[in-house]
DNA sequence: CTCTCCATTTTTGTATCCAATACAGATTTA
DNA sequence: TAAATCTGTATTGGATACAAAAATGGAGAG
């Protein structure tokens, strides 16, 4: 039983993802309201959820655009999201449980396997698999406000659907980052789990300079 | 020129911070729309914008509450409040103002006056103080995205109203803390600012163990 | 052909209305 | 008397209606 809100909130967060609607570009509340078949108002309240946790701005009258990022946002971005998940990574190898790991080890072979002849639906595929993987880790940190800010921060590479711009060297060392950091993990290893996590948020970031 | 929706939304989020709301309490729709002479629609979206925030919580059909804190999301928030204004501080250290340095200089100012024979009202405006104080510098550090996400967080200070429980010799250290945070920055040692708010931070948490 | 201004059309912001649900107190039953 | 259920009321969730603001498009002037 989801509620007329949270239909509303999923569908216009993963439009945003998914690129059914473009950085800049006017949300309609109407045209929303119709797809899902509800009515404006709860269109409206998701709206301001996603305003406060950046992924659309909506300004007085004339409703919601899903952010522009400037690069120097995506650098902002970029910055946090490598201390907050590298700070992440360092708590979660100490307390990241046998179920936890193999968890992590059954998303970095998906991607794997996807990443050996990638189609278009490939690197989406890996894109989602990518941020299941940053969260459990992030998760098994145990803090949840953390996996909450990290959450809320949009994901320039799924703001960007960077994967596809990937050439294979690329994508051979985020893989390999992926299992690093397994390894990390499962040592027990804070500081290495740490500096893994940061080298591959930073790496995956290089390309638009 | 305000919208119906920021009056609601400054109107809680202040009762919140100010305590007229209680964690836990009820937030009644009906009763805020009456306060600020608006009916409850606009309510309802300042609420899910602050629910995203998690300064509240809203189920379904029951709506919102002030969120209840516990010690262990006050112990999280702490610790991420820590990791992300020591990074700001480092940065800001690089960048800082002779202008920003001067505000930093007037709100500690005004916190000592404050402090030397506190009232209640005394401990009220430092507390307000106080959070510009922190706001400053990481605003300093031009990171945008970093001054929303903490601003964001909730202030364990704030929703506790900690400082009336500082006994003389915390408040003075807290002081003191404030002026070697300025020296630090004026300085430009990204490294000694940083640990001076790492060290203030977890300082000032440090009571309810 | 382009620019500007005004009328028209869209779209948003807020209020109000109705339906769905939860909570509390009363009533019944064992 | 205590427990369970029922019923009434309060409150939220969502839909609709209407007003106000902004976007759009076209006519006329340069």
């Amino acid at each position: 039983m989801s509620s007329a809100l949270e239909k509303a909130y999923d569908f216009i967060k993963s439009a945003i993802m998914t690129g059914t609607y473009q950085a800049g570009d006017r949300i309609k509340e109407e045209w929303v309201a119709e797809q899902i078949g509800v009515s404006r108002t709860p269109i409206r309240n998701a709206m301001q959820k996603l305003a406060a946790q950046g992924f659309v701005v909506v300004s007085h009258h004339q409703g919601g655009r899903v952010a522009n990022w400037s690069s120097e946002d995506l650098r902002e971005i970029t910055e946090l999201r490598a201390l907050l998940e590298s700070f992440g990574a360092g708590i979660a190898a100490r307390k990241i449980s046998q179920d936890e790991l193999g968890a992590l080890r059954d998303l970095a072979s998906g991607m794997e396997a996807c990443a050996r002849n990638p189609t278009a639906e490939d690197f989406a595929r890996i894109t989602d698999l990518n941020s299941q993987f940053h969260m459990a880790i992030v998760e098994a940190s145990g803090n949840r406000r953390l996996a909450e800010v990290i959450g809320n921060l949009a994901h320039p590479l799924l703001v960007q659907r960077k994967f596809s711009t990937f050439d294979e060297a690329r994508l051979a060392r985020s893989m390999a980052h992926h299992r690093e950091l397994i390894d990390a993990l499962a040592a027990g290893k804070g500081d290495w789990a740490s500096a893994i996590m940061r080298a591959h948020i930073l790496a995956s970031s290089n390309a638009d300079e």
